[in-house]
DNA sequence: ACCATAGTTCGATGGTAGTCGAAGTGTTGG
DNA sequence: CCAACACTTCGACTACCATCGAACTATGGT
């Protein structure tokens, strides 16, 4: 007698077609909601959120609450693998389908959240920040530094305005499109409010995309700098 | 919209706790019959069948008949490395379960496979036949060159008494435990007979192993050398 | 020619799992 | 406190599929 691992339960959860579109879009390495995720699956939430449950307490996936949402992700790089070593049986046996459209590289690239900034660009915000020293702590610790302080006021902020709202002035917010957090909270929502104040950026009117103008990306990038 | 491949049909093949049992199997390298694939997973013969068709059809495995057997392995490299990773995530995500013990080394070593030589030391000689030139040829169209004549004969073997027999002299055979052929046909069995008569080795009466003496285990890997 | 063995096909049965409507929990924001 | 929103739980329905008995095909040995 020997014992060994079954790969049956883990195929299983794979082998359903709802949840093998969600981990499908989870393989593009984006943190997603429950109901983007019923979305992309193509059935209710009610289901969505069955099919989430299993995949988590099968080890598949994690999920991290974050105020109201919840976000999924896979749980590590191994599963990662296995679906993509998946993916590649699955194109040589010829099983192939149809899939709704990638995002808008517009949206991937600058978007609001909530009222806040996100995409590469918010990323990229956040990184420089906490780079420079202006922020510390993690998560819901976050903070701003007398650095940061100084910085954001010179960037044109009333500090004073925003540190008497009720909400944390920071707070982290796990990105849609890279997987990484990029900064929410009261000072997110005047960034970004700054943003537009000085042209650098308009937010479209259609879609949740924010268009940079040429001389306004040149200027915030060169601000926010990695 | 984007084509894609889906990795569902597959994960679903696998899914099934019988089938996974049957690729577990597999995953050793060995090509198993029908029947033992069916003990394996524990199901009666008829389902085994149905299991092994979708499984082929699917494209994960391949099967070649021989004889009134039929010898099922994995249809590529691709489908044990993703196995393999399928295993890992189910080690981690803490899914054991308790197999039948593996095959008993000596098995693995010599068997008779109807009755003819098989495991490495089968294989042994078949890769050292073929590569003193004595073997020519493939699969169904494999003869005995003059070298080779020439070599069984000093051997032993009475070429003209087998050469009448109605059946093929030389014949590929899939090994069971290693992913190798070995040779079949009225030639293997003679080889076989005659190793016997030398008391080079002797069959085990209750199993299809086949024990060496040290000295007849000496005498044929010396004469089988690769 | 005959029987034994290996494997497949067919048909009926039963269990399981995906699905969604409706109702419930918890969080955000006014 | 209430309304909106994101998500979960419950319950019932449905559909699919694994399973096996029985009959059929094919190959091999005597």
């Amino acid at each position: 007698m020997k014992e060994g691992p079954t790969i049956a339960p883990i195929a299983a959860l794979a082998g359903d077609p709802a949840r093998a579109n969600m981990l499908a879009a989870l393989l593009s390495g984006k943190a997603l909601t429950a109901s983007e995720l019923a979305n992309e699956a193509g059935v209710t939430v009610q289901t969505a959120s069955s099919h989430l449950s299993k995949l988590e307490s099968g080890g598949l996936i994690a999920g991290v609450k974050q105020g109201r949402h919840r976000y999924f992700k896979l749980s590590g790089h191994d599963v990662a693998e296995m679906l993509e070593k998946m993916m590649g049986v699955a194109a040589r046996a010829g099983h192939l389908r149809t899939r709704t459209g990638p995002s808008d590289p517009l949206i991937r690239k600058a978007r609001v959240c909530y009222d806040h900034l996100a995409g590469e660009m918010g990323v990229r915000m956040f990184d420089a920040l906490a780079n420079a020293g202006h922020l510390a702590g993690k998560e819901d610790k976050l903070r701003l530094t007398p650095r940061g302080e100084k910085f954001v006021t010179g960037f044109g902020i009333d500090l004073d305005a925003i540190a008497n709202e009720r909400r944390a002035l920071c707070k982290e917010c796990l990105d849609w499109s890279m997987r990484r957090h990029h900064l929410a909270g009261g000072l997110g929502a005047a960034l970004l409010s700054r943003v537009y104040a000085l042209h650098w950026a308009r937010r479209d009117k259609q879609s949740r995309a924010v268009h940079f103008s040429p001389d306004g990306e040149r200027r915030f990038l060169r601000l926010f700098r990695a």
